[in-house]
DNA sequence: CGCGGCATTGACCGAAGTCAAACCAGGTGG
DNA sequence: CCACCTGGTTTGACTTCGGTCAATGCCGCG
């Protein structure tokens, strides 16, 4: 997903102070494990992550958990702007900053401004294919296959796709979050986890993830 | 998803006929079992299906398939409005009838046509509704849940929101489209469907469904 | 009549789940 | 400084859901 805040201020700026259709938005703190917001709430704002990781999920009635995706810093969550209610909630990872824009002064702000319908547009796109491809790895994708193209996701992510081996990157994902993304439970996802650090792939392991091989990496992860 | 041929006409009629920026649209007819297009494609124009049931799916390298949702008459794909090319490929189940809309004329007539903008907020809406209620299901129920989960939204479409019992819907999915609907095999699709028919729950059989028992599938299909 | 595609059934297998114990680290309080 | 607690991770023994393989049935069609 793009990075959402800049093109929102940006905007804001490039149409003037006089002008009263101006994105006003409002930033906030959240700590970790805590609930951004919660399925079904009124879906009246835009929310950016502006630090911090999320985890959007959704869960079932017995208590049954599935995370959707994970949010980082710049990722955006347009869905207000569709309908009127969250289908889903967001959980803080680690403590996260938040900003929200009202559902109405974006959609009055994207009629005059193509950069921001563009910048909507991409993060619209980037978080179809993202669920999509999550898609595929529950449907068809072993244990091992679906862990590694869910790291070297992040990985790209977190890198803006300049992904190196053996740099350490801060992941504060614990192996339960892992285990709710990828429809697994925990005890096999540190399996999954302790095979690939021995087989020298990655490590993930306190706090931090280290690619050892990319090309390995890819090759199991089946990157399309 | 909404009925969309009907907005984008109905659109292009309130804007009359000396309107430069009408939307352009075209028709056209696929066979069934043929690809209506294919992942990587440019995609600069929108589609609808106008007739006939069609499958959005990607496939691995090793020929490994996922379908990713059922594309029933009415049902729009706004991906062209997002992004540059298609990430999924498209199969006719039955013959179909699809309607294909240039990219920029949407574009262009959503600016000035807040109904158009309206239904195609609600088709993504629907669309990302759907596909992460696929997610859930795919990570998190059971085989049988999974299955019934499937019958009964596409029920709820086939009959807009009033699914009778004891009603035979005409139903051209094959076991094997379910199977890559579901993850499954379609060995364990025909055990499942066996199971359900023998405990009267749902019969789905030559080209029909019928619910027996509402209340059960509901149960079953711990639709939320 | 024979063929091809789909559905069904059975025997067996294996990937991932369950349950439970042990381990490890950081944080707190005596 | 250490003892203890808590929450996360690891490991092992055993189970189970769904996959694999293969045979059989069924039906429409040329």
């Amino acid at each position: 997903m793009a990075p959402f805040c800049g093109a929102l201020i940006r905007g804001k700026r490039r149409v003037g102070s006089a002008d009263r259709d101006a994105v006003r938005q409002r930033a906030y703190h959240t700590h970790a494990g805590a609930l951004v917001f919660r399925w079904n709430e009124a879906a009246d704002h835009v929310f950016a992550v502006c630090e911090g990781w999320a985890l959007r999920f959704i869960e079932l009635a017995d208590g049954r958990r599935q995370n959707l995706s994970v949010l980082l810093p710049g990722d955006l969550c347009p869905t207000a702007l569709f309908q009127e209610k969250f289908h889903y909630s967001v959980e803080a990872v680690t403590d996260v900053c938040i900003t929200r824009f009202g559902r109405d002064d974006v959609r009055r702000q994207m009629l005059h401004d193509p950069k921001l319908r563009e910048t909507v547009a991409k993060a619209c796109a980037a978080d179809q294919r993202d669920v999509e491809e999550r898609v595929v790895s529950l449907g068809r994708r072993t244990a091992e296959e679906h862990v590694c193209h869910l790291l070297l996701g992040l990985a790209n992510r977190l890198s803006g796709h300049r992904v190196r081996a053996d740099h350490s990157y801060a992941f504060p994902l614990l192996q339960r979050h892992i285990a709710d993304l990828t429809g697994l439970t925990f005890v096999h996802v540190s399996r999954v986890l302790t095979e690939l650090r021995n087989a020298r792939v990655v490590d993930v392991s306190y706090g931090s993830m280290t690619i050892m091989s990319v090309a390995e990496l890819k090759e199991i992860a089946q990157l399309r």
